[in-house]
DNA sequence: AAAAGTCTGTTGCTATAGCTACAAAAGGAG
DNA sequence: CTCCTTTTGTAGCTATAGCAACAGACTTTT
């Protein structure tokens, strides 16, 4: 029943660490619900109460955020394997703060939120599996938006490329290494213009921190950026 | 052995729904270990292994980020009942990103991360309800920063206070509220210079929006606010 | 190879928010 | 009640980053 799915199910790290055989029984223990949208069509409103753990089978949609003027913003795309809802479903008051949208034909899997903690006889251990890996992924995004407020606090576009770069530079081990972003994604990631960006990184060229050329960067004086 | 601590343990919602009785039979299986600190000792450094859920049995601990320029600021205080590590402890590579000091005398309880999610045979079901809690506490973290990276994302003054004040009406259901901080630490929280967010504030209430006093809002004209 | 599209650097202008400093009001301590 | 501290409003000046607009380099499409 389930069978075409256990491929992209298991891309996720929800089911990590699960072998297909057993996904197969654990998904009939969560006893999921499966819903087709074409495209453009609300597969959640801001404001609806989160009732099951969902997984993008098919498709890719994206998630909005309307402001209280009216107007909406892309704050984000998921795409096939991506699950979400996750950090909702353990919450007393389960509001979406988003909307999401189908971009194309779209298939959802909806696993029902009573079924997460549930203990089941024959798949207990898997069961258990399942938990740890939530628990990981939560904590991962903990951290992540942890990072990203640390970005967002900063107040100077200066300090924010450096801290930025080194961060890189840490994580490349390299003082040569690529980055992740593209300039206007990278301006969006520190939510600052992409014009006053380049100005300041050129500024940092010309002080002789460091050189680019497109995605690539090289320290050239750690002192200086630091 | 732990009696002493329960009251203080069970302040934390990672204890919550569990009895004083099967509390101490938890922390038996849990098997903490307790340690003591003299006042402004550091009990972590930035860069450490988190290897423990770790819980303030008395005194209070400073969190402290260091910035890459040797600087250092205070990103918030801990007091008996908090914890920490909750969600480094899943991680692979459980990194403190800040430094943690203790305030004063201070004791520390460690829970070994392994214990966490390991089941044994007479306490089983409470350790479901630490999971559950645990699972609890991440989403609300991760709902919690989602928000606050919302905040910080508004790039203009009138519209970060417009979002705030909105959302502080919608929490109280009423178009005259008291707000959860003063003015220093709401312009902190929206990492804004007071006197700038004052200016604005004083213009908002000029243009006949809002009225204010101290920490008591009022909406006067709702759709000038949107 | 031409054309269309994307990415990046550049510039001038401007609005905005930061900083500093001060004064007035409120709250607390003695 | 007085003194001291904290909180808040206010103002002038300035640095900074946003915006808009364009040009050149590089990519992709046809």
């Amino acid at each position: 029943m389930f069978k075409d799915y256990i491929k992209i199910l298991s891309q996720n790290q929800l089911f990590a660490n699960i072998s297909t055989k057993k996904l197969e029984g654990l998904l009939t223990c969560l006893n999921p619900v499966i819903k087709d949208y074409t495209k453009s069509e609300y597969i959640v409103l801001r404001g609806d109460t989160a009732r099951y753990l969902s997984v993008v089978l098919q498709g890719s949609i994206s998630l909005i955020k309307e402001s209280y003027s009216g107007s909406s913003s892309l704050i984000g795309i998921l795409k096939q394997g991506d699950i979400f809802g996750e950090a909702l479903i353990f919450m007393d008051k389960a509001i979406y703060p988003v909307s999401i949208l189908s971009i194309e034909n779209t298939k959802i899997m909806y696993i029902p939120k009573e079924k997460i903690p549930g203990q089941c006889e024959n798949t207990c251990s898997h069961h258990n599996i399942l938990i740890k890996n939530l628990l990981e992924i939560l904590s991962k995004k903990v951290l992540m938006l942890n990072k990203k407020v640390d970005y967002l606090t900063i107040k100077s576009m200066r300090q924010k490329l450096v801290t930025y770069i080194l961060d890189e530079y840490k994580k490349a081990g390299n003082p040569s290494f690529t980055l992740p972003h593209n300039r206007n994604d990278l301006a969006d990631f520190l939510n600052v213009s992409r014009s006053s960006m380049s100005r300041e990184l050129c500024r940092m060229r010309d002080e002789g921190m460091i050189t680019f050329d497109r995605q690539r960067v090289s320290i050239v004086d750690l002192d200086k950026l630091r």
